[in-house]
Parts: C-alpha cells; sequence; structure tokens
RNA sequence: GGGGGUGUAGCUCAGCUGGUUAGAGCGUCUGCCUGUCACGCAGAAGGUCGAGGGUUCGAGCCCCUUCACUCCCGCCA
C-alpha cells in the first residue's frame, strides 16, 4: 500500500466505483449531521467528498479535526445516489466510503479562513498568511498558469534556436537607471556587489563571445517604488538577445512567439495577429496620449490646433499663439448624453489640473455646447469634417501645453473608453512602438541628453550624428504594448565603439566618462562585435494580462507590499553586530 | 519625496450631530441533528476602536503626531 495516496483529490470518477482507495489531503470543509459527517477533501488537484457515520472507527477522529488539517483517509470509492450527485465537482458523481482515516497535521485555529474569497480579506492579512492565501483556488491557479506558461515560454524560445543562459546575481552597479541593491562585499572592505537591474551587460557580452541566439528567464532587481502593476524592487523578464539581425528581424522572431502564446494561453480571446502594427512614439503621444496605447479603445485624438489658431474663441486661440495645441476626441453617439454627463466628465478634467474639458454635440438641430457657441460656422464645419463627427456625436476638447496636456489627452481617452463601453474586454491587442527620440533637451537646463539607453544604436549611425540635428535622431529602440501595458522594450545595440564616443560627445561626455562607465563592454567592443540586439519581456505582466489581473502580486506567490516588506519572512530585518562587522559596516 | 483612501471582535464590515452597557455576518467553543455539498437549529465566549498625545463634563467619532495596508504622482536607462 502506498504511504501517503493511491490516487489524488481530483482523480476519481464513476468509473472507479468499488476500489479501494488512500487519499491525503487538507480538509477543505466539513458537514457534520451529528451521526453522519461529510469531509471535503482537497489538494492540488481537487476535491473529493469524504463521508462516514458513528459505525466508523474514525468517526470522532475527523468529526474534531480542524479544517486545513492535514488527513490521509482510506476508505472505498462508491457512487452517489442520482439526487445527491454534485454536477459543478468534476469528483462529484463519486464519494469515499471512510474506513479508516489519520490525522497527519492537526491545523490550529486559522487567522484567516481558507474558504474565503481572496478578494474579501486585506492585502495585510493576504501576505502574512501568504501560504494559506495560496491554497484559495484563484491564487492557487495563477501561479500554476505562471508555470505552465514559463515552460511553455522555454519550449518556444529553444524551438526558435535559442539557448538559455545563466548570468551573474551579484554584479557590479551600472551607471545609469534605476537604483540598485547593493551587497557589502566581505572580502574587500568598502566595496559592494550589486544586483543585476537586468542582464543587460551580460547577454551583450554573450553575443559578442560568439553565442548568437540567447534568452534566459531572468530576476530583475531595481530598487524604486512599486505600482499596481510593478512590483517593488523584484521581477522577472524574458531576456532575449540576438547577433546579426535587423530591427525588423527581431520584431519578426517575437511575434509569433507572443501570439502563440497568447493563443494558447487565453483561448477564449481574439489576439491581434502578426505582423503587429507599428506606431512611431511621436505618432502614438499624439493620437493615443501615451507611449502605451490601448488599442482595443476606438477613440482617437486628433490635431485640431490650427484650426483654432486666429479664431473667436480667444481662450483656445491664445494658447495656440503661445506655443499650446488643442486636440479633440470624437465620442460617437453621446450628443443625447444628459448635461451632468458632461459636467461629470469636465469634473475630471478640474480634478486632474487641467482647467477643464471643452465640447460642442451635433444635435439634430446643429451644433451645441460651449464650444459651439464661441466659435464660427466654418470653423466648427472643419473640425466636424476632420473629427470625422456625424450627427448624433459629440467632441471633447483638450488644450495647454507640453508633454502633460498631450498625456491628460490620453487619460481622457481613456476614460471616455471606458465610460463608453468601447473596450472589448475579449481582445488582446498588440502593437509595436518605434522610432524613440535619441536625445532630448532638458527643459530646465537646456542640454542635450539621453532620453532613453545610450547603448542603442541611433538610427543613421555616425553619419546621422555627424549631420543630423541631434533632436532629430531615433534610436532603434522599441516597445511592445498590448492592452496599454508596457509588455517589452528592447533595441539594436551600439556594437561600434567609435559611433559610442560620438554618441556621448553629443550629450557632453568625454571619452573618458565612457571608459570608465562602461570599460567592460568597450572593451569588448575592440575587439570584434557581431551587430546585435534584442529585448526584454515583463513575465509577471504577461501572466497579469493572461489572468485578467488588475494587480501583479496577484500572479506572484510571495509578493512583497508596495512598502517592499516581506509580511511572511518579515524582511528587511536586523542581522547581527558580527554580520555588520564582517561586512565592515557600523551603523551610525 | 508628495497626494488620496483605509485601519473597530480571529476575519469582513456597520457604528447617526461627540452622550447609557460598541453591533452584524463568518469563524471559534458547547449542545442537537443520518444525505449534505456555503448543511441546518439552539446557545456561549470573544474588543487597548492601529499607536501616542490633545480638546471636552464626556471621544470609536474632533485636532495633532506617528505606524501599517493600499491607489496615484515623482521614480522605474
Amino acid at each position: 500500500m502506498h504511504q501517503y495516496r493511491t490516487h489524488t483529490c481530483g482523480a476519481l470518477r464513476a468509473t472507479d466505483q468499488g476500489k479501494q482507495v488512500r487519499l491525503s489531503g487538507w480538509i477543505h470543509r466539513k458537514r457534520d449531521h451529528g451521526n453522519l459527517l461529510f469531509v471535503d477533501l482537497r489538494d492540488n488537484y481537487g476535491i473529493t467528498q469524504c463521508v462516514l457515520d458513528t459505525a466508523a472507527p474514525s468517526f470522532k477522529l475527523l468529526e474534531k479535526a480542524r479544517p486545513e488539517s492535514v488527513v490521509r483517509i482510506d476508505g472505498t470509492v462508491v457512487l452517489r445516489t442520482k439526487e445527491t450527485v454534485n454536477p459543478k465537482m468534476p469528483t462529484g458523481e463519486i464519494e469515499v466510503q471512510v474506513l479508516n482515516a489519520e490525522i497527519l497535521s492537526q491545523a490550529e485555529v486559522l487567522p484567516v479562513q481558507v474558504v474565503a474569497n481572496s478578494e474579501d480579506l486585506s492585502e495585510e492579512q493576504r501576505l502574512t498568511y501568504r501560504f494559506l492565501d495560496l491554497r484559495r483556488d484563484k491564487p492557487h491557479a495563477n501561479i500554476l498558469l505562471r508555470n505552465n506558461f514559463i515552460k511553455a515560454i522555454r519550449q518556444k524560445m529553444w524551438a526558435a534556436g535559442f539557448s538559455e543562459f545563466q548570468t551573474p546575481i551579484l554584479t557590479s552597479s551600472s551607471p545609469e537607471g534605476a537604483r540598485d541593491f547593493l551587497v557589502p562585499s566581505r572580502l574587500h572592505a568598502g566595496k559592494f556587489y550589486a544586483l543585476p537591474q537586468a542582464p543587460q551587460q551580460f547577454k551583450q557580452l554573450l553575443m559578442v563571445s560568439g553565442f548568437d541566439r540567447y534568452f534566459q528567464i531572468a530576476p530583475c532587481f531595481r530598487d524604486e517604488d512599486a505600482r499596481a502593476d510593478r512590483s517593488p524592487g523584484e521581477f522577472y523578464q524574458l531576456d532575449i538577445e540576438m547577433s546579426f539581425v535587423t530591427q525588423d528581424e527581431i520584431f519578426a522572431t517575437v511575434e509569433p512567439i507572443i501570439h502563440d502564446l497568447f493563443v494558447e494561453f487565453a483561448p477564449q480571446s481574439t489576439v491581434s495577429p502578426a505582423p503587429f502594427q507599428q506606431i512611431p512614439y511621436k505618432e502614438s503621444m499624439v493620437k493615443y496620449g501615451t507611449d502605451k496605447p490601448d488599442l482595443r479603445n476606438p477613440l482617437i485624438i486628433e490635431e485640431v490646433s490650427d484650426i483654432f489658431a486666429g479664431s473667436s474663441f480667444a481662450l483656445f486661440a491664445n494658447q495656440v499663439a503661445n506655443g499650446g495645441f488643442v486636440r479633440a476626441i470624437k465620442t460617437p453617439g453621446t450628443a443625447s448624453k444628459p448635461r451632468s454627463w458632461f459636467d461629470k466628465m469636465n469634473g475630471f478634467a478640474v480634478e486632474s489640473g487641467m482647467g477643464g474639458l471643452g465640447y460642442y454635440t451635433l444635435a439634430e438641430e446643429g451644433a451645441k455646447g460651449p464650444i459651439a457657441k464661441n466659435l464660427d460656422a466654418d470653423r466648427l464645419a472643419r473640425l466636424t469634417a476632420q473629427t470625422g463627427a456625424q450627427k448624433g456625436d459629440s467632441v471633447f476638447f483638450i488644450c495647454g501645453k507640453g508633454e502633460a496636456t498631450a498625456k491628460f489627452a490620453g487619460q481622457v481617452r481613456t476614460l471616455l473608453g471606458e465610460e463608453l463601453g468601447l473596450i472589448d474586454k475579449t481582445r488582446f491587442d498588440f502593437c509595436w512602438i518605434t522610432d524613440f527620440p535619441f536625445y532630448e533637451r532638458n527643459e530646465e537646463t537646456g542640454a542635450i541628453e539621453f532620453s532613453h539607453n545610450p547603448f542603442s544604436m541611433p538610427q543613421g549611425e555616425m553619419e546621422a550624428l555627424l549631420n543630423k540635428n541631434p533632436l532629430e535622431i531615433y534610436a532603434y529602440q522599441f516597445d511592445m504594448v498590448c492592452n496599454g501595458y508596457e509588455i517589452l522594450s528592447g533595441a539594436i545595440r551600439n556594437h561600434r565603439p567609435d559611433i559610442m564616443y560620438k554618441a556621448f560627445e553629443i550629450a557632453g561626455y568625454g571619452p573618458e566618462v565612457v571608459e570608465q562607465k562602461f570599460a567592460g563592454m568597450l572593451n569588448a567592443f575592440k575587439f570584434g562585435a557581431p551587430p546585435h540586439g534584442g529585448c526584454a519581456f515583463g513575465i509577471d505582466r504577461l501572466v497579469m494580462l493572461l489572468t485578467d489581473e488588475t494587480y501583479i502580486r496577484e500572479v506572484i506567490a510571495f509578493p512583497m507590499t508596495q512598502q517592499g516588506l516581506d509580511l511572511l519572512m518579515k524582511a528587511p530585518a536586523e542581522v547581527t553586530e558580527k554580520q555588520l562587522r564582517e561586512l565592515h559596516i557600523k551603523l551610525r
């Protein structure tokens, strides 16, 4: 006889009738009828109803056992009568008639009920007793889905000719980017390792080492603050690098992989087909008011500044004259909405500190609303033509200056899309955002700075650096976006020291700075580096999309709180004086 | 670093304008119950109202400080 079980709690069916079985699991629920006791036994695979009456020697034992105790049960599989079949359970046609039982682990009174819904519990309770929380259906299923997803990633990457590598966790502090987590060195007083923000330099060095297609399910560490879709401190990415590729070849490699993964893991959803739409960064900022647009939202932002320039609507005309802009969003079928609805939308704008939202409606009898009253018929007609507004529609306006206003237009677009129920929740819409500017002007100092990643290759390479206005140079840098979430970031890397020196020179750094900050990479690039590029998917965020979760904690087995505390293991924690001495650290 | 929300029984929450003994559901404990599957019925125990200070004849409620959880801004090459 097996020591713990002959079957799992999800295995038994009507065809097993009459078998002597042994099951082990947690007591999920008990229904005690006095002289008849039902015990729902649960494990990773399912729930099986066990039943016994006072004739069974274990009756008293199980009647007293608390929920979530771990028990082993020997019994006979019996068919339930027609009236007592439970169609909601896969094992609902049978039950196990208990002959004998043993408590393997007695549970104390629970601090929180496992049979409750996770949504009904505070985050603090869930994280403090995460091992109980993870016994519940949804959290348990999410973590298992994450496993299956990562397994499928590996299979697809290997099938596409990639090899998986492991890169160091204890490495050196990187000069750019996020704050590092530091690890003091015992052997080298006063020196520190850093945990990798990403295996960026190592994967490039692997390309220089002659490996052609790299991937890794890589832990990454950044000491930055959390958000609902961003866990504090650490996350996992699917890290990819390829030699001898163009940006388009990276797209063509990655698209079928992510497309097929989503088709496999979200079979009930519509996944946008490859190749994915490519949207230049600047276009995205105008049309969607963000660099991570939710393409399920059909609303489009129109640039209409020139129509308001010199118009009698002084508020907007003045803004345009002073370098501002006006953008319009057509909302179909909203002309009949009550005044209070438009006031609510305007209220959102005011709350956001953006002054307000102008609008006009196209009613049967013509244009109405604050904007229509103050604008001549010709301009109104041009607005209606450009936005494509029809009778019954209305058009909203956002006016102001700078990136903040552009982003605000994006928030309005999102709000209107949600408010009007225009977002199809059954779709996964992918796109690429391309052509990020290589440099940008610091608004305060006026200096030219790298806008994103100094390691990426400028489009046009050396020639662009020598001949073009720096602010008009684009980078071979790209993001992949799905349903409003940035899920990938990548680039063609700069593998040429001469171009790197020049790129840094334009940003105001001398060769000594490049040599000091990027010594390792620069040295490697001197001895024959292949042109290469790559990207990285946020795995937690992908699983979040696939499980339709809003919070990234829901797809991580042991997440920290927003403040970066591990309530279960009590990290971070104080350490002993001896440990500190060995690490050459003095407190205060 | 900044802004918003929350904190009351083991859990989830209610608690009026500051006024008698702080309530409910679930859980726990006790008793009854042989076909339930969120079993049912009867009863009981269970409270530093996050912590500290203040105002007041009187504070769960008002004020100040602080802690925790959470959402957002900054930040995240």
